[in-house]
DNA sequence: ATCGGCTCGCGCAA
DNA sequence: TGCGCGAAGCCGAT
């Protein structure tokens, strides 16, 4: 059986094979050697085709909204990447320059060029580009999903009620998993002017990139880190998972979503490991993983406005259109937020959790969400705050677990409430809920401490 | 502490 | 065409 399944895979130009001297894996989005379908792929296509694999990352210091933080755990991924692709025999150049304009200039020998697909525009810009430009086939693979998206459905999903059958329905066939290929001709001769990655924090010096946004120490980039992680996890956290996973003094979450973003890790692997034991937060654990992070691809994938107002459902813009000049209690500009310059101090808590570490805690965004549009100057203004901070300091920001985050609290995948003042009939929450459901000045305690 | 109402639209049953 | 039901809730009535 072909462990590679056929919906994951997409011709993206209908160029025909070239006699090139080796096949062209850009990696993009799948920054790994384990659980990598195009990877896996790219092996097999060269073994069919006798010829050896050359794999090329460009790195941009122009990618929107990117800075320090973000650069230095992608890097730390790719070193890592870099080196576990050449214990497998398989030549990886990394390079500064624009990847689309890397890949063309790559692809120029080769005999077909693969990628690993990402959802965002930018991603899907720069693919469009390349299929264009150049000689040889350009191949999409769906590697960063259990489910390809298009096999999940053919449009864009109302809610997690509508896409979560449409998932259980095709998870057998994609629950599965991939054997590791062994490439055969392991003589790539080609002499890249590649970055020496010798050398991370000289790398780093190199990028004209933003860096007031300072590394997240928490975190350390990579498939070795993100697999330790997902161990602890299942070993010692998984079990109350289901019961505290809401509650962020508790240390029960995974911690997984930079892995995932940044692609060290593969959604399908951490299913299968969380699938394997036996334990009461599996369900739950499953549930987020798959149906909602999938729910919020399908999102990103259908709705070209993912990261602006214009996203939401007719009602929910009607609404907050009605309520748009309802006075506010309290108003922030962005920078009062970005600073945490707030009357709450749970919000905050919030605020600086994600500034200090690179990661808020879940149930928190709901909460901080909910408030930057309560205490804005209008719904659109709101919207443009929430994800501006979101993508710049969250280590899985630009992502589109961010942009489905920020709309559900704007009302998107949800359904209405009750009317009351500038929310409309978007569902309401307030500290009185954080207070009833855990003890939120000890997590005001906690951030604190940091 | 617990319960019903709030309110829109999807999708299935009939 | 009717009807059940839905990511994380709130609020007032009992």
């Amino acid at each position: 059986m072909d462990e590679i399944q056929g919906e994951r895979i997409r011709a993206l130009n209908s160029r025909g094979l070239q006699r090139g001297e080796y096949v062209l894996y850009w990696m993009q989005s799948s920054v790994r050697t384990e659980y990598n379908h195009a990877l896996e792929y790219s092996v097999e296509r060269a073994n069919a085709l006798d010829l050896p694999l050359l794999v090329f990352f460009g790195v941009t210091d122009k990618y929107p909204n990117a800075n320090l933080r973000h650069y230095r755990f992608l890097l730390e991924g790719l070193e890592e990447a870099k080196g576990s692709l050449e214990d497998r025999g398989i030549r990886m150049i990394v390079q500064h320059v624009s990847p689309e304009m890397g890949a063309i200039a790559l692809s120029g020998g080769s005999a077909m060029t693969v990628v690993d697909v990402g959802y965002t525009r930018e991603l899907k810009a720069w693919r469009r580009k390349v299929a264009e430009r150049i000689g040889c086939p350009l191949i999409g693979v769906e590697s960063n999903v259990v489910v390809p998206v298009e096999a999940a459905s053919i449009k864009e999903e109302y809610s997690a009620a509508t896409i979560r059958p449409k998932i259980a329905k095709k998870l057998p066939l994609y629950l599965v998993p991939l054997r590791e290929r062994e490439l055969q001709n392991q003589s790539v001769d080609f002499d890249a002017r590649a970055s020496d990655f010798s050398n991370l924090g000289e790398v780093l010096g190199k990028l004209e990139i933003d860096r007031s946004v300072g590394r997240a120490e928490m975190f350390q980039g990579g498939t070795s880190s993100a697999m330790k992680r997902l161990d602890e996890f299942i070993d010692g956290r998984l079990d109350d998972y289901a019961e505290f996973k809401n509650d962020p003094t508790k240390d029960v979450v995974s911690n997984l979503s930079p892995y995932l973003h940044f692609g060290h890790i593969s959604p399908l692997h951490v299913a299968l490991e969380v699938d394997g034991v036996d334990s009461p937060g599996k369900e739950s654990f499953l549930e987020e993983l798959i149906v909602r992070r999938e729910l919020a691809i399908n999102f990103v994938n259908y709705n070209k406005d993912y990261d602006s107002f214009e996203c939401l459902p007719e009602w929910c813009r009607k609404t907050l259109g009605e309520h748009a000049s309802d006075p506010r209690e309290y108003t922030y500009s962005l920078a009062e937020f970005e600073r945490a310059e707030t009357h709450d101090p749970y919000w905050n808590a919030a605020q600086a959790e994600m500034v200090m570490t690179g990661k808020m805690h879940g149930y928190m965004r709901m909460y901080w969400g909910k408030k930057i549009l309560e205490w804005s100057r209008g719904p659109e203004e709101a919207y443009r705050i929430a994800v501006r901070l979101n993508d710049k300091y969250e280590l899985d920001g630009r992502d589109p677990n961010g942009y489905a985050g920020v709309a559900w609290c704007f009302g998107k995948h949800d359904r209405p409430w009750k009317e009351r003042p500038v929310f409309g009939k978007i569902r309401y929450m307030n500290d009185r809920g954080l207070r009833r459901k855990f003890d939120a000045d000890l997590y005001v305690k906690k951030v604190g401490d940091l």
